[in-house]
DNA sequence: GCCGTTACTTTGCGGCGCAAAGCGCGATGA
DNA sequence: TCATCGCGCTTTGCGCCGCAAAGTAACGGC
């Protein structure tokens, strides 16, 4: 047998927050948990190697669901948008990197197990050039 | 100062490829990695947790994208689809695998770093100089 | 005043994820 | 023998989303 009963949903993942996984949001999140004290929309969008209409998009749907909070002020008189996590995006943004961790390990596991198990279907396997 | 030049796109992670970074897809490769003989059609659904529909479009994406193969044959006088791991499926998975987990120490270490650094910032809305 | 630059926001479109409906076919039963 | 059921997928349809290009606003030289 390949599958039994008790596995089902082994791989499904469900703490992998929509709108949490998804590639430049995903950027933002780890970006402003790596700053703390928050970044103003320029720096965060160098780091992301975001456009601004794609930064200020997400930032949106970021903002609308909680995570992130947007001070919107000014600096050397000039708007200044400064971004940061919020206590709770902190708490979800954890939990879901936990659901990443096992997804990383699960597949990293089973393929070091068996790298060419079941070589019958699987082409013999070649390093990459 | 909070970013430096040479930090242009250091949380960018373009190697997220985006037919890999799907949730259902990411389930169905990791459920594939970790048979490396390959799963029926209806196993892959209930470890992956996925309807019939949403299991059948998102293998049609990874097969014409080469990551998996599909074999289409018969069992038990029924139809029957045998899913794989191609072996450049295999690499390319190993490679976003690779991305993920740099994903995830990023963000572990910085979250770890500064559990309550910048704390002020978080809720009481604090103006930058 | 005009032009360029910075700092965003809005708009438009193509694509995608998802659920519900559809299809083919062998087994079952009247 | 012919409907009916259930299984194994596929197709359809809709709504949302990511992305780029265009738009707005406000300042700084010239």
């Amino acid at each position: 047998m390949t599958t039994s009963d008790r596995d089902d949903g082994r791989f499904s993942y469900e703490g992998l927050d929509r709108i949490i996984h998804e590639r430049a949001r995903l950027s933002v999140l780890t970006s402003l948990v790596a700053h703390p004290k928050g970044l103003p929309f320029p720096d965060l969008k160098r780091l992301c190697g975001l456009t601004d209409g794609n930064l200020s998009r997400h930032l949106a749907v970021l903002s609308e669901a909680d995570l992130v909070s947007l001070e919107k002020g000014s600096a050397h008189n000039r708007p200044q948008t400064v971004c940061r996590l919020t206590a709770s995006g902190r708490q979800r943004f954890i939990g879901y990197l936990g659901v990443l961790e096992q997804v990383v390990r699960d597949a990293a596991e089973a393929a070091e197990r068996g790298p060419d198990a079941g070589r019958r279907g699987l082409d013999p396997v070649t390093k990459p050039a």
